[in-house]
DNA sequence: CCTCCTAAATCGGACGGTCGTTCGTTGAGC
DNA sequence: GCTCAACGAACGACCGTCCGATTTAGGAGG
């Protein structure tokens, strides 16, 4: 199959991305071999080291791609209407980003996990953590700005630290579903919204 | 050395569990070698194979110990004086909680962001998880309940989903400390107290 | 429009290294 | 001198990776 379209093999690299997104899943990165992925891809061990240089590599690219998919739902979230209560921010920010986390068939929030675990002993998937989570709590400390100029939260709030207790509410989430299974995203929402401000702070 | 005494067994064993739990604080579960864990132990492979039968109930014992040390800590918040504010409450949880994740020269936030990964696959370590976090969550709904009594929240307040809540407070400082290592605990508990109900609920 | 040629995409067996684990041996202490 | 904790070399399996062989899409020549 020579002198491919470019089309096909951007393709062909997205197959192999999420073929071992889906064996990631199911049993982590390192308990998951190359031949794991190899198979699952229904390719050939050198097709995919002609599109992925080591193992390292591939998963730094599922972890990318797992962590971009994350900030995009969230920008979708904050962006938009801006005078709408701390509650329904909240409300449209999880009811955005979790179910995002579920698609190709693959649970993200397992592989989310799994990637922050990576990310202690990998300086290439800490810094593209950092760098998701770094956008991620500014799309967050944009939301606190607006509540507090709304007069919902005192003026001198600390604006980074409320933006990191929000982003827990989400991880929180995410580690509780994917490792206890037993959390609803509506509930979760309710007793969420009963702690954010409702009237005025201070 | 044969014939040692019970206490010297023990001892033995611990020791090899807190030389694990130095190498996997560094290094995850997977990427570190029993070899790696054999040498920081100073044992030999034998002696350590005659305490721990496999690598996957050394990462038990690991994982076990961890997570026991962290429900020591809350039970110790939770019990106490019952007419405690929620600020009050949530700044006793986190500043006993936390700190009680730094000792040994070992940072376990890193480890239980490992652990729960590994509770992903390892059937067994998914059971300690959930056990763990069950006696967490029930401690914070014994909170929950309190400042419902004490007015602070609604009657109708979902107690379990509120406990999850706040657990993801928990979950959350622990990811960021260990992937982005940069929250610092009193900030972070006085944002937190923002959102904790002050007056009465509904 | 068909055939041939070529370059590149794909294949898959093989390689050295490291893994987790075993077991025959050693020697200190009762 | 017997027991048994401790040792550490050795083992088979499997790891990530490489590279020569094979296949085939698509441009060139008729």
């Amino acid at each position: 199959m020579p002198r491919v379209s470019a089309d096909h093999l951007e393709a062909r690299r997205d197959e192999i991305v999420r073929a071992a997104l889906r064996r990631f899943a199911e049993n982590g990165f390192h308990a998951t071999s190359v031949r794991d992925v190899i198979s699952e891809s229904g390719l050939s061990a050198g097709a995919v080291y002609s599109y992925f240089p080591s193992k390292a590599e591939l998963i730094a690219a599922a972890v990318e791609r797992i962590l971009q998919r994350l900030t995009g739902a969230l920008d979708a979230a904050v962006a938009g209407d801006a005078d709408r209560s701390p509650t329904e921010d909240a409300a449209g920010v999880l009811r955005n980003v979790l179910p995002a986390l579920e698609a190709d068939g693959v649970d993200y929030t397992r592989i989310a996990v799994t990637a922050w675990a990576e990310a202690l002993r990998d300086p290439a998937v800490r810094v593209i953590a950092e760098e998701v989570y770094g956008t991620v709590r500014r799309g967050l400390a944009q939301l606190v700005v607006r509540w507090r100029d709304a007069g919902h939260l005192p003026e001198d709030v600390d604006v980074e630290a409320l933006a990191q207790v929000l982003l827990s509410t989400l991880m929180g989430f995410v580690v509780q579903h994917a490792v206890l299974g037993d959390v609803d995203l509506d509930r979760y929402a309710t007793a969420l919204a009963l702690l954010l401000p409702r009237r005025s702070g201070a």
